[in-house]
DNA sequence: TAAACAATTAAACGATTGTTTAATTGTTTA
DNA sequence: TAAACAATTAAACAATCGTTTAATTGTTTA
């Protein structure tokens, strides 16, 4: 690639660019992040990678009302990240069975703990 | 916890609150999230872990206005992933070498491989 | 010191996001 | 079948975000 200043490592740009990943890859990546960049959001995954629970029970751990729990849900749900079965009236979620879905689980877990060190005081 | 359904999990909850990560931690980890949350500066955020550029080629190898571009590296300056050095009348940017930084360049790859294969097309 | 170049800042804008309130759909039970 | 409960959807709102254009700051060179 030409690039307007030249430092003389332009050679290195090369390669760096067939390494580099497509826009397609930055853009699929960067739409996951979105998902996990909101605080609800991040809490809301975290909590359905350890266990499954219904609508209700999940607005009362979140502190949040189940209109705004649900919008989160259908985000993550769409995504793929969670899955959800009725059983009656209520309706569980939990953590989708997914590479993807694993890895991530284990990212917010790595950030949480280098971002935020001693963050494990039981909220 | 004291949850509005019991579904006789009462103990899983009681121990997972203990695990959970405090609000501050999940609050940390989504902040640094948004940050990759934008296309662009996934794309910049890893171009600075595999090189030193100064802002007139970074716009090249982005496609971006030198404003633009200067928005982004801001925000990515103020949260200490990337640092900055003058020479003459250009600014360089690079990677910090930071555990965070050397995560997150770790977590965009695995995040890009997993979520679009194939995306090593050289553009 | 004036002109040219590199980068940043400021203001304005349209677009997106997260929450609230209210209405709606789906399921069970009395 | 009517009432109660669980969850989702819709509309409205303020707040945030990313880009653009224009103006500004900092550095070098002629």
């Amino acid at each position: 690639m030409k690039l307007p200043h030249d430092h003389e490592n332009c050679e290195v740009s090369e390669s760096l660019m067939e390494e580099m990943p497509s826009l397609e890859g930055f853009s699929s990546a960067s739409d996951i992040f979105k998902l996990l960049g909101d605080p609800s959001r991040v809490k809301l995954f975290w909590l359905l990678c350890h266990t499954e629970e219904c609508v209700t029970d999940l607005a009362a751990m979140m502190n949040m009302s189940s209109p705004a729990l649900s919008h989160h849900l259908k985000f993550l749900k769409t995504s793929g990240l969670i899955t959800s079965r009725r059983d009656g009236k209520e309706v569980f979620y939990k953590c989708a069975d997914s590479e993807l879905a694993d890895a991530l689980h284990h990212i917010i877990e790595n950030v949480v703990e280098i971002a935020c060190p001693d963050s494990h005081d039981g909220q």
